[in-house]
DNA sequence: TGACTAATAT
DNA sequence: CATATTAGTC
């Protein structure tokens, strides 16, 4: 049974979005035009996690056309043209206040990665523990945000409502467009039994978030960066319509990744939970994210470097439905 | 206060 | 419809 330990987890990793499909979130949230936007939402929601920018390196294993690299400065959209002034992109006007701070992010658009560790790090904590902020901890993409989380979540839950009341009536399938997001990833047994736990419950040994130490100036830097370059789209310009979408396509080790032969995770509390379904679980292994301002230091990981995230804007028509939404796309749309 | 969930809005 | 945002509660 020793070797479940094992199998589970090769299996696990094997799962896992390869390198090639992860990517850090925030990076594709932060698009040029983003980046004047990215910063955090409303003041009074601490926001656990903001969103920072990793740098990556480029993997030399980025056979991916070399092509879109870099930033794109997105200006592929049309309007180009906004830089101009750089004193008020605040709102126009007389308030002129710090657009920056009022901006809204993109739609977190979840995709079956995105989704895929959602599900794992839901798994692992257990139903229990699975809540937006320890989730969102887990997953530990950079970028995403507790609402984001619980957003899902809430969606998450509902649809494993469906299925246990489906589930007991026969069965049939269902493939409605709508659970195709979450039919991409398998759903752990005990999601559909509540009541049932397993005897030999536990999963988990040591899951390890890495990442999750970002660096917040980093990311201002760029944002500055950006705002010089691209001073201004104010919300009122993103306000209503389009903007590009950002697909992802890089590798990134995210963090998700065990780095199990060289594991060097040895986190201080590489604790084995306790029982995701049954008793309770230390959550040390957070680490404690205490908010922003970080120093930057990334830690000893073997090689956490990650590649550029090289990604494209994209505009997407989104739908056809009531009008153009504004939709970042975070990951290489690529269906599994 | 911060976080969670449910409800509602976009 | 998929997310985001708000509201009520603990």
């Amino acid at each position: 049974m020793r070797e479940d330990e094992s199998d589970w987890f090769a299996r696990w990793e094997e799962e896992l979005p390869s390198p090639e499909e992860l990517m850090p979130l925030s990076q594709s949230l932060i698009s040029p035009d983003l980046a004047l936007a990215f910063d955090i939402r409303s003041p009074s929601q601490g926001n656990g996690n903001s969103n920072q920018p990793h740098h990556h390196h480029q993997t030399t294993t980025t056979p991916t056309t070399p092509s879109q690299l870099q930033l794109p400065s997105s200006q592929a959209n049309s309007s180009a043209e906004f830089a101009a002034d750089s004193a008020d992109l605040g709102s126009g006007g007389a308030a002129g206040d710090e657009p920056a701070r009022t901006l809204k992010r993109p739609r977190l658009v979840w995709t079956p990665q995105l989704h895929k560790r959602f599900v794992d790090a839901v798994a692992h904590l257990g139903i229990k523990n699975a809540v937006p902020k320890t989730i969102m901890q887990l997953m530990s993409v950079d970028g995403l945000t507790r609402e984001n989380v619980a957003s899902h979540l809430q969606k998450y839950r509902l649809y494993l409502k469906r299925m246990q009341g489906l589930s007991s009536g026969g069965g049939a399938g269902s493939d409605p467009a709508t659970d195709r997001l979450f039919a991409s990833s398998p759903v752990p047994a005990h999601f559909l039994h509540p009541n049932r736990v397993p005897s030999s419950d536990h999963f988990m040994p040591s899951f390890v978030p890495i990442a999750t130490l970002q660096q917040q100036q980093q990311m201002a830097a760029a944002a500055a960066a950006a705002a010089a370059s691209n001073p201004h789209l104010q919300p009122a310009q993103f306000h209503h319509r389009q903007i590009a979408a950002a697909h992802f396509g890089s590798p990134t080790n995210g963090g998700f990744h065990s780095p199990t032969s060289n594991g060097q995770f040895g986190s201080p509390t590489s604790n084995g939970f306790g029982s995701p379904t049954n008793g309770k679980f230390d959550p040390s292994f957070l680490a404690r994210q205490t908010q922003q301002q970080q120093p930057i230091h990334r830690m000893s990981t073997p090689s956490l470097h990650s590649p550029v995230g090289n990604y494209v804007e994209d505009l997407e028509s989104a739908n056809a439905n009531g009008g153009g939404r504004t939709v970042l796309t975070l990951f290489p749309t690529r269906d599994d």
